[in-house]
DNA sequence: CCGCTTTACGTGTATATACACGCATCATGG
DNA sequence: CCATGATGCGTGTATATACACGTAAAGCGG
């Protein structure tokens, strides 16, 4: 019986999901290096989700939820969830503000410390990585990561 | 009274943290163009996170569990998990092997067709981000990726 | 052939992520 | 004031992710 006549874009594109596509080379790239953080992080007893929702409600003082999800780039009700845990652990306050509507979020004094340990924990992650990679080349990509989010971003 | 001394360490690594972080740049940047590539994807009525699978399912035949799970950089136990999803839409098929603790994934005609669909959802997504961000660069950038993952991988 | 190790995998549990939908509160024009 | 739209959030549901643990099968030395 006679072949199927070959479709060269159909299986050029099968290739190029795997090897050019963005999305998936971010996923796959984020699944190894948080891995590789969560490690450092297990110590401490808070995720590698957990740390920059923490450092964010330790810098942004008491804010908003909205504002706080918009900052981290995450769905205000991933956020929602996420600081449920935190709550739980007793890491961060969810407070009224004057107008009802809005929780404000600010880290606790056990937040404040375990992110003290956690920092610690963090760079020598972080540390491995910069010596492994380059310091300049990390820099640089995070930095075309960034611009790569501005443009996805609607 | 008087104020705590200064820590300078401290609050530098928390700017490092939502600045600097290869872990957290990546989480945050594959949120959103998970987003964006989803979005395309959602009429074909596959996500992101399955695309890859199905692709890599087509393109590497009938293959046990792990060695696709290597492949596509993620926890065997994910992909089993993911995989229950695919057999249930009838996309993949999950078959016995003569080794009998293997189980060999392979695409069904129902996938490729649905693969089809996909690839055209998924080039449009692609296209778009490679007009704006630049398409040498993107690639660049992916290869930078994949570098920064065998640093992580242990 | 048998016991031990190794390999391949699933399950329980916990967290992460986000869409669709709905609710309460606020602001504003009349 | 008050109706109406806008704003800020939570919940239901579905999927994604992975660690710890357990199980069955294969391999292997004796």
């Amino acid at each position: 019986m006679a072949k199927r006549p070959a479709q060269p874009e159909f299986d050029r594109d099968c290739q190029d999901i795997l090897t050019q596509c963005a999305c998936e080379a971010l996923r796959r790239t984020s699944r190894t290096v948080t891995s590789r953080y969560q490690e450092n992080l297990r110590a401490v007893g808070i995720t590698a989700a957990q740390l920059p929702i923490l450092v964010a409600a330790h810098l942004m003082g008491p804010v908003p939820l909205s504002p706080l999800a918009t900052q981290l780039g995450m769905d205000r009700t991933t956020l929602t969830r996420n600081l449920a845990g935190l709550q739980e652990a007793d890491l961060v306050s969810v407070d009224p503000d004057v107008d009802r509507r809005v929780r404000l979020i600010s880290i606790t004094p056990t937040g404040r410390r375990a992110l003290r340990r956690a920092t610690g924990a963090w760079r020598e992650a972080q540390s491995h990585v910069e010596s492994a990679f380059g310091r300049e080349r990390m820099r640089a990509l995070i930095g075309e990561l960034e611009a790569l989010a501005s443009v996805a971003a609607r």
